[in-house]
RNA sequence: GGGCGGUUAGCUCAGCGGUAGAGCACUACGUUGACAUCGUAGGGGUCACUGGUUCGAUCCCAGUACCGCCCACCA
């Protein structure tokens, strides 16, 4: 059955796929050989946000292209699929869909909730896997994994699935119980709009225009002092008295929790008022706050005033002053990023910092539930609030006012033309810009607010980590991700570890009343209730107790059963207490509030009926969950079964390579480095391999949840999953960014329809007729016995290039190789061969045509799967698939033959030169033309004897001719060591070939010129390499014959004219 | 403010001490029995700039300019 002209990638891919799934082609240890070594690559699991955008389509084929090429070469392979339940990101495309019918999070239960995001989450690992399967990516998919693959409610889920939840919380508690992850109250990056802590890794900077404003903070009491300010030389260029102090400031709004004002110790100006207090110029006018001045090294004399005010809850530098000086710290917003509205009214609060600043002791709780502000400001939106207090104060007189035609306004300058306006005074605010904190998802200013998070200790862990990289344990390319790797990894800050989200893995860890206390308490009073219940409310939650996930049943429900197995250090504590109150029953709750209520009950039923079996200890979970990091850092040991001590744990990890964009280099591979190593003690990975990021056409980052995604499904539907692999591969150099354009998709699209016909040729003249192709043996043909040559260089070439991961080099190799050798050259010689008539030269080159298209396949293979799968189906009989077919391991050195190389090359320059010259001077492509032969060494006349065949038809030369003499009609052809002439039709245009000529020794005169030039130089004779300056001298000699040959064609002209 | 990368043909990019490369685009010719998703031939580059090292620099070093990215607490 004849082929057709052109492979359909359309009707063709689906049918490989399943044929590869049927097959169990992609299996771990698939085609291994016996005692193979292992080779195992985890994809970066895909978020189960949407779709997969073009750097996913890049990642993966570059992780398919090893994972291909490692499995023919008999390792035994595992690729590792999966996705990621990416927490916030998915959370956040939920809550949207939701938006779009008006309803929010806040309107379903938790439970009801995660139920959507779990629909969500299947529909788009379907589409994922979909993706990825079009794409050709060969992954063990029997083995799928997800980041909360075991947690209840995957739709997903199916026997023997890694249990991820289990890996996390066995992890969380080990750490727990090591000291190494700990909560505490702490300034985090809030997001508002999610209202959750986010890590700084989640905060981005922007440059965004603000403004400085510039106030007065008076002194109390009325107080003055001599202001002078002095320039470098230590003369007075200000001196005035003042009543005040002044303060910039670019978030007004924060001054409400103002603890303090701090200068630098050094600074003179200050001095005379420091220790003393100012107050703040903001709120009801009768009950301004009193704050101090205080000493700090951290303001800057030359900055602004020099003076600053400390707003420890709401900033980060300030929250440093604030606990070195002691300085209160007052949390002014909630969590939706507006002024708090609850608490008593202001008078009431900002008594208590009076109280406060006068000695009164008061817990860290206590002081985060002092509502600072002001009455009428309360419930503003955090801008909202900023434009009134800037408003208010500027009403009083206390802005700092300037000319205004001070520069630092940044106002339009004034037409010249215009009358100057007289300046007038205006208030001091700065047009600037302000680097802003962003949410890297949700794109709102976030907010510094002190809140109770978990944090992990990575400080105490991370040491492993940077010495895997550092040693060279873990190898990191390109090099230069290895500094920024370190760089983050020697000062890295604690983790924050806790989201204020419903979907993740929730903390493990429950809450109870203070035991301690509450023993006191029970015990003093008999174990009867005497004071109401709400008296323990203010009782701290002291212990947070650690359940053992892993040994308990269903903990992870909210149902109030009675827990199985407890931490010991809980049951230790509770068996502290006074009976019989240690005997209680645990009883899981919803809240703080459903416990207080809840032991009160139990109580009063206790002490009626005096009954110790109604006696409850009423405990509630942390509704937090965990940062989607702090699972996909477990990613490699989660995914092969630990903590179960399985099979592929022992086969597989560490894992050979991870392939990864360079954006979640601290994100993922640092944490997944210091996890691995604080968990198991083992490095996660051999190589980390950081790629570029693929932008689109105007250069621009593709971002998940931005939406400039390209879809690579609908290039694959337009040029084919072949033609994007190969282009990606193609443009995969290490360490720069690359934009993709369908032109050259197009172009490798082109490729592979040369590579059908050149199948399609091959079969038309029979070299599939025979049995399958085997290795040749010598052919006494030279083109032939230089085709195996190249194929074996080729192989060496793409071998080398994979080895070090440099996929371009590689993908070029092969199209070089395929397009310019192959079909450009080797197809074309094997026309006359196959018209020989010669039985024997026939079955030569059929058997080396069919070697050599098949290695072709092979090679590309792991490029280009699925149009080498079906040209391998098609071109015979095969014992296996072509994707489990024997990587080829022959050497250039056993099968490249110099002699057939350099005669071929001489052969390939002779046609090249016929040709041009022939293009040149017009002569019609189909006309036949006699060679003469004016000279030629004896290795070129073998030369042509071997091939005058392939010579006279590629040059349509019709027969060669010795001659002494070029007859007047003759162009001349000169190649190394011969000249011959092409005797034209009519006489030649003799200024035209004269012109011809000159050009071509012009360009050879220069040429030797240099070389010449670099031979006369002594000092380059002396210091070069012997085999620099031979090759030079080769070159010169071989340019300074052609270049008399060519002198003496002009000769010949010359004599005509 | 620190760090990193880039600047090579019209475009997108390789090369990185010893004759400047590829793909696409462009020009001319061509339905030659694998392929017009093609063939043949051709045009096109003081390898950003300035110094230095070297027998020799697009390549190494130093600096400059412009572009891009990452990190960072100047109120």
């Amino acid at each position: 059955m004849p082929m057709e002209k052109t492979f359909n990638a359309a009707e063709a891919e689906p049918r490989l796929t399943a044929a590869w799934e049927a097959a169990g082609a992609f299996k771990a240890g698939a085609n291994a050989k016996p005692g193979a070594e292992s080779f195992c690559i985890l994809i970066p699991p895909p978020n189960v946000t949407g779709a997969l955008h073009i750097g996913h389509a890049f990642n993966n084929t570059l992780q398919d292209i090893l994972t291909r090429w490692h499995r023919m070469r008999g390792y035994d392979t595992l690729w590792q699929p999966g996705t990621d339940h990416a927490g916030i990101a998915t959370q956040m495309v939920v809550e949207r869909e939701l938006a779009k019918t008006n309803r929010r999070r806040t309107d379903f239960t938790r439970d009801e909730f995660l139920e959507l995001v779990w629909q969500q989450k299947h529909a788009s690992r379907n589409n994922i896997r979909h993706q990825l399967e079009r794409l050709g990516a060969s992954c063990d998919w029997s083995r799928e994994a997800f980041t909360m693959g075991g947690a209840p409610g995957d739709p997903d889920a199916y026997e023997g699935a890694p249990s991820f939840h289990d890996a996390v919380i066995k992890v969380f508690v080990d750490l727990y119980n090591k000291g190494l992850i700990y909560r505490g109250k702490r300034l985090v990056n809030w997001d508002p709009m999610f209202e959750s802590a986010i890590s700084d890794l989640e905060v981005e900077n922007i440059e965004t225009p603000g403004h400085m404003w510039h106030f007065k903070y008076p002194l109390a009491g009325g107080a003055t002092y001599e202001y002078v300010e002095k320039d470098v030389d230590g003369k007075v260029i200000l001196q005035e008295t003042r009543d005040y102090i002044s303060i910039a400031t670019t978030r007004p709004e924060t001054m409400l929790g103002d603890g303090a004002v701090a200068v630098h110790p050094s600074d003179e100006r200050y001095a005379p008022i420091v220790g003393k207090l100012c107050e703040i110029p903001v709120g009801p006018k009768d009950e301004r706050r009193l704050i101090p001045i205080i000493t700090d090294e951290y303001p800057d004399p030359e900055f602004g005033s020099g003076a600053v005010k400390i707003t420890g809850a709401h900033d980060f530098n300030d929250y440093q002053v604030a606990k070195r000086g002691g300085i209160p710290m007052y949390r002014l917003m909630d969590t939706k990023g507006a002024m708090r509205a609850d608490g008593a009214p202001y008078a009431e609060e900002a008594a208590k910092t009076q109280a406060l600043r006068e000695g009164a002791e008061m817990s860290e709780a206590e002081i985060d539930a002092i509502n600072l502000v002001p009455d009428v400001y309360r419930g503003l939106d955090r801008f909202e609030a900023r434009t009134r207090v800037v408003a208010d104060i500027t009403a009083e007189g206390l802005a700092v006012m300037t000319s205004s035609d001070d520069p630092r306004l940044g106002k339009p300058k004034k037409q010249k033309a215009e009358e100057e306006d007289a300046p007038t005074e205006v208030p001091l605010v700065e047009a600037k810009l302000i680097m802003q904190p962003y949410g890297d998802r949700s794109k709102v200013v976030i907010e510094p607010m002190l809140t109770d998070q978990w944090f992990v200790e990575a400080e105490q862990i991370v040491g492993p980590a940077i010495e895997a990289v550092r040693s060279g344990e873990t190898e990191i390319l390109p090099e230069q991700n290895k500094k920024v790797y370190l760089h983050w990894l020697e000062n890295i800050e604690p983790w924050c570890i806790s989201r204020q989200l419903w979907w993740g893995h929730r903390i493990p860890v429950w809450y109870g009343l203070n035991m301690a206390m509450m023993g006191d308490k029970l015990s003093a009073a008999g174990l009867t209730p005497e004071s109401p219940p709400e008296d323990w409310d203010g009782i701290d939650i002291g212990a947070e107790l650690a359940f053992d996930g892993l040994v308990q049943a269903g903990e992870h429900s909210h149902c109030a059963a009675e827990f199985g197995g407890v931490s010991e250090k809980f049951l230790d504590d509770l068996a502290a207490l006074p009976a019989p109150l240690n005997h209680a029953r645990i009883v899981e709750v919803e809240d703080k509030e459903a416990a207080i209520h809840t032991l009160a009950e139990a109580l009063a039923a206790y002490a009626a009926e005096d009954d110790p079996t109604k006696l409850i200890y009423p405990v509630w979970r942390d509704p937090d969950v965990l940062d989607t990091w702090f699972s996909s850092g477990l990613w490699p040991i989660g995914t092969l079964g630990w903590p179960e001590e399985t099979e592929e744990m022992k086969r597989y990890f560490p894992t050979s390579v991870l392939i990864t964009g360079f954006d979640i280099i601290f994100f993922w591979v640092a944490r997944m480095m210091m996890m691995q190593y604080a968990v198991v003690g083992q490095k996660p990975f051999d190589t980390v391999y950081v790629h570029a990021l693929v932008r689109d056409e105007k250069g621009k980052k593709m971002s998940k949840s931005l939406g400039n995604v390209l879809d690579p499904l609908d290039l694959i539907n337009d040029y084919g999953a072949d033609a994007v692999r190969f282009t990606l591969a193609s443009m995969a150099a290490m360490g720069r960014d690359l934009k993709l354009s369908k032109d050259r998709i197009a172009g490798y699209r082109n490729f592979g329809t040369k590579l059908w016909n050149a199948i399609r040729f091959a079969e038309m003249n029979g070299v599939y007729e025979a049995a399958t192709p085997t290795a040749p043996t010598t052919p006494s043909q030279t083109a032939n016995r230089w085709i195996i040559g190249e194929t074996a260089s080729v192989r060496e070439e793409v071998d080398a290039a994979l080895d070090a991961y440099r996929f371009d080099d590689a993908a070029k190799a092969l199209y070089g190789f395929v397009w310019g050798k192959v079909c450009d050259w080797y197809l074309e010689f094997s026309k006359p061969l196959f018209d020989s008539k010669d039985a024997e030269i026939i079955a030569e080159t059929r058997q080396t045509m069919g070697w050599v298209l098949d290695q072709c396949l092979v090679l590309l293979h792991p490029f280009m799967p699925f149009i080498t799968e079906e040209l391998w189906a098609a071109t015979g009989d095969r014992a296996k698939l072509l994707v489990h077919a024997d990587w080829p391991m022959f050497q250039s050195s056993q099968l490249v033959d110099d002699n057939a190389d350099h005669e071929m090359n001489w052969v390939i320059g002779l046609i090249e030169e016929i040709r041009s010259v022939r293009a040149q001077m017009g002569v019609p492509v189909g006309t036949y033309l006699p060679l003469l032969q004016l000279d030629c060494s004896a290795d070129g006349q073998a030369a042509y004897a071997n091939s005058a065949a392939l010579i006279n038809r590629l040059a349509r030369i019709e027969k060669i001719e010795e001659t002494d003499a070029l007859p007047k009609g003759a162009v001349t052809v000169t190649v190394e060591g011969a000249t011959f002439g092409l005797p034209l039709a009519d006489a030649i245009d003799v200024a035209a070939e004269t012109a011809r000529l000159e050009k071509t020794l012009g360009k050879l005169g220069k040429d030797i010129g240099g070389l010449s030039g670099r031979l006369n130089n002594p000092k380059f004779v002396q210091s070069a390499p012997e085999d620099v300056v031979d090759e030079t001298r080769d070159l010169l000699s071989s340019k300074e014959d052609e270049a008399n040959r060519i002198k003496s064609a002009l000769a010949r002209l010359a004599e005509m004219a």
